[in-house]
DNA sequence: TGTATTGATCTTGTGTACAAGATGTGCACA
DNA sequence: TGTGCACATCTTGTACACAAGATCAATACA
C-alpha cells in the first residue's frame, strides 16, 4: 500500500486509538515501512513524532512499541482525568473563536449521525476529535499536551470496555450526545461555569461506563431473580 | 567537537534552558550536525526527540527552531503554573520513594552550594532538576509532560530576568533555598497539605522576582528622591 | 519604479547500504 | 540434563548520496 508520510502517522495514530494496534504490541520497523511503502528514515520519524505524543514509547536500540497501559496507568487517569477536563472545559468557555464554535458543532453533528448508524470506530474516532477540539479552544499548549494524553487512554479504555450489543450502553451514548450539545451550549453563551459543570457531569457518564465494566453487578444468587437483571453489567 | 547521540541531545536541552539558544531562533540541521560530530540522520532524531517534549518546534520543509515564547504563551504560563505545580507537589508527597527523596536531597545540596558560588547557569539547572524531580515523584505521566512543558519556559524566563548584580534578587534565591528545604520536609514527612501550600508559596516568590522585572518601581519624579531608591527595581 | 517569473543555490526529506547491537540456537563441556 | 559460550541471524542505528522543496536574486516586462 503507497502512503505518504503523513498519513502513516494518520493510520498508525488511528489504529492506536482504536486498539487495532494493541498496548504494548511492538513495532517492526522493516515491516511496517513495507506495507506503508516508505522507507524507514521517515518512518521512523512517524514513530518519534508519535512517541512525543504517547501513542508509542521507543526503548533504545530496541524498537518502538504501543504505549502500555497497566492498571497504575489506569487508576493515575482516573485521579487526573477530571481536573484537566474541568479546567480545559473553563478556559474554552473564555477563549474560543466563532470558527472554533463552527468545527465543534460540526463535528458534534457528525458524531450524533454515526451513534445512530452505529459504527462504533468512528463515534470513539468523532468523540476523540470533539474533546480534542475544545481543548483546542482552551488555547492552552501546557494542559493540552495533558489533554492529549489523557484522551488516548480514555478513548483507548472505552474501546476495550465497548460492547454495542448492550442496551444499557446505547442509552448511555444517547446521553454523551445529549451532554456533548449542552457543552456547546455554554461553550457558545461563554458560561464557564455551566462548562466546567457540564464536562464534570459527562466525565461521570464516562467513567461510570468503564466501571460498571470492570465491576459488572454481581451474577444473580437465585434463577429466579435472572428475568430483573438482564439490562444489568 | 565529537559528541554521541544522547550528548547532543542534552547539551542541546541545556542550551535552549539557559537561553543560549535563544527562542525562536532557527536550527539548521547541517552546521549542527557537523558541530558535534555526528550525522544528519541522528541529529534529526535528536531534534525530533527535543520537539516531542517541547524544546524546539518543528515545521515541515523548514526544520526546526528553539521554542518561541511571546507574550501570549507568558500568560498561560502564569494562569496554569501554580495548579500543576500544586498538584505536583501534592502527589508527590504521597508517592514518593525513599530513593526519590536522597536523590531530591543531593540535588538540593548541590543547589545550595551553587547559589554560594554564585554561577547562574549551575543553579537555573539544578533549580529545574529539583522541580523535575518532585514531578517524578508525583507518579503522574500525564501532569508530568505539563510540568516539563511549564519548566522549560520558567527555566527559560528566569534566565532572562536574571541580573546576578541586584542584592535583592540575591535575597530572594536564598528565599528559594529555604523553600527548597521546607518543602523536602514537608515531602518527607508526606504532609500533602504542607507541600501543596509551599510550593504554591514557592511560587509566588517566583511570579514576584519575574513580576518585579517585567513591571520595575517607577524612576524616581525627583533627584532628590534618588538616594532612597537606589535599591529598588 | 514595481511586479512577476525563471533559474541558481541552499536546506530539508528520502532511499539505501552498511555498521552495531540484540536475540536465539546449537554445541561443547561439566 | 543443565549451563555457558560462540556463532548465525535478525533488528535497529548511522552515514551518505540523491531528490524535492524553499529561498533569494536577477532579469524581463508592464
Amino acid at each position: 500500500m503507497k502512503f505518504s508520510k503523513d498519513g502513516c502517522f494518520e493510520d498508525l495514530r488511528r489504529r492506536i486509538l482504536l486498539t487495532d494496534l494493541v498496548p504494548g504490541l511492538d513495532l517492526d520497523e522493516v515491516s511496517l515501512s513495507k506495507s506503508y511503502g516508505i522507507s524507514r528514515t521517515p518512518l521512523r520519524e512517524v514513530l518519534q513524532r508519535l512517541a512525543g505524543l504517547g501513542f508509542v514509547e521507543i526503548q533504545a536500540n530496541r524498537g518502538a512499541k504501543v504505549a502500555s497501559m497497566d492498571i497504575a496507568a489506569m487508576r493515575t487517569f482516573f485521579q487526573t482525568a477530571p481536573m484537566i477536563y474541568a479546567n480545559i472545559a473553563r478556559l474554552a468557555a473564555e477563549a474560543r473563536t466563532e470558527a472554533q464554535l463552527e468545527e465543534l458543532r460540526a463535528v458534534q453533528a457528525d458524531f450524533t449521525h454515526a451513534v445512530g448508524s452505529e459504527d462504533p470506530s468512528t463515534v470513539a474516532l468523532l468523540n476523540h476529535r470533539f474533546h480534542e477540539l475544545i481543548g483546542e479552544m482552551a488555547h492552552n499548549p501546557y494542559l493540552m499536551t495533558c489533554l492529549d494524553r489523557l484522551l488516548i487512554d480514555h478513548t483507548r479504555l472505552s474501546q476495550t470496555f465497548y460492547r454495542p450489543s448492550a442496551p444499557a450502553e446505547e442509552a448511555l451514548i444517547r446521553t454523551a450526545v445529549e451532554h456533548h450539545d449542552a457543552i456547546i451550549q455554554a461553550i457558545d453563551a461563554r458560561d464557564t461555569q455551566a462548562a466546567l459543570d457540564l464536562s464534570l457531569q459527562h466525565w461521570d457518564l464516562s467513567r461510570d461506563r468503564i466501571d460498571r465494566f470492570v465491576r459488572p453487578n454481581p451474577l444473580p444468587v437465585d434463577v429466579a431473580e435472572i428475568r430483573e437483571h438482564e439490562d444489568a453489567v
